[in-house]
DNA sequence: TACCAGGATGCTA
DNA sequence: TAGCATCATGGT
């Protein structure tokens, strides 16, 4: 992706004990994260470029390497602080989840696993777009899809940024063909169209509130409950979504589900119930605890994705 | 070859 | 409102 021409590091580092690069990167959350070699992964962020970087030089609390972030001290505080969400404090997260996880062996699994994985605050236009494509993909291919995206109508700037809703209109329906879109195609040239009409800011949707923002996103084709659900958590924030996709769903039947009804045949609003039981009790961080065990679920399972380039 | 993937849509009853 | 078939494409 990156040229080469971008290697200056000034550095600020991260020391934060809750923060893990590599969990992060595979965890399903973002998809144009890569390790380019062993402890140095690049991250793109629409138009931004950073890179993170392991090191010895500063360590975290319990001794381990801590990280360098390539950036001045400007771009640190106007986007990559929040977009880490370093602003908040997943030590008393860790700890409430633990306590409140009761006798539920599979989630305080799930947690001491995921603790360094933050969910990300992610642009809202790049997750809209990312997660339209997620249906009924793999993460490796979403990936795929997603770069061959920027690299035909992002701008270069040394490195592909992700294309405007303005690059994708302008190109019309046709011009998505060829990137491995599928039927998705439509999908996402109609959000350009919808997008680039509306000009929704995250603002004026946070201020909506979760569930006049999720119907808000909803109102856009290719974009339904759990799609609604990624963008509400990872675009906007909203740190108490709860995507219920086919993993959260095997996990809600596996380690919730009681009954005798196969995993096949349980309803869509049988699962919102049981995550409701299962989960209800860590809002309003929900969404966090649902990132940790949808990344525990796929290491658990064998189907965690590899994050370095091709 | 058959099946599945961080689902959504449109039709039918 | 619920249930169902269908929708491209890539990977195993």
């Amino acid at each position: 992706m990156n040229d080469g021409s971008i290697n200056a590091c000034t550095g600020i580092p991260i020391t934060d004990s809750f923060f893990d690069a590599r969990k992060i990167m595979i965890s399903g959350q973002v998809f144009r994260m890569y390790e380019n070699s062993p402890g140095c992964f690049d991250i793109y962020s629409k138009e931004r470029f950073v890179r993170l970087i392991e090191t010895e030089e500063y360590s975290k609390a319990d001794g381990s390497a801590a990280y360098v972030l390539c950036c001045s001290d400007s771009e640190y505080r106007d986007y990559w602080y929040h977009y880490f969400d370093l602003d908040r404090n997943y030590g008393e997260t860790v700890n409430k989840v633990l306590a409140d996880s009761g006798q539920n062996d599979f989630i305080r699994k799930a947690c001491l696993y995921g603790a360094g994985i933050r969910v990300l605050n992610q642009d809202l236009w790049e997750t809209m777009v990312s997660f339209i494509i997620s249906q009924q993909k793999q993460i490796p291919s979403i990936r795929k899809c997603i770069e061959r995206l920027c690299e035909r109508f992002g701008e270069y700037k040394g490195w592909y940024a992700f294309p405007t809703a303005e690059a994708i209109a302008a190109a019309g329906p046709e011009g998505l063909k060829g990137l491995g879109l599928g039927y998705r195609e439509r999908y996402i040239y109609e959000t350009a169209v919808k997008f680039l009409a509306d000009r929704p800011e995250k603002e004026e949707l946070l201020k909506r509130g979760y569930k006049a923002a999720g119907e808000y996103l909803m109102s856009y084709t290719g974009i339904g409950r759990k799609v609604a659900n990624c963008i509400l958590l990872f675009g906007l924030g909203f740190k108490d979504a709860f995507p219920i996709d086919t993993h959260i769903m095997d996990i809600l039947h596996r380690e919730f589900y009681k009954g005798e009804l196969s995993r096949e045949r349980l309803t869509l609003k049988e699962y919102e119930r049981l995550a409701e039981t299962g989960f209800g009790c860590f809002s309003p961080c929900r969404g966090i605890v649902q990132q940790w065990v949808f990344a525990y679920e796929l290491i658990r399972s064998g189907r965690a994705p590899e994050g370095d380039k091709d």
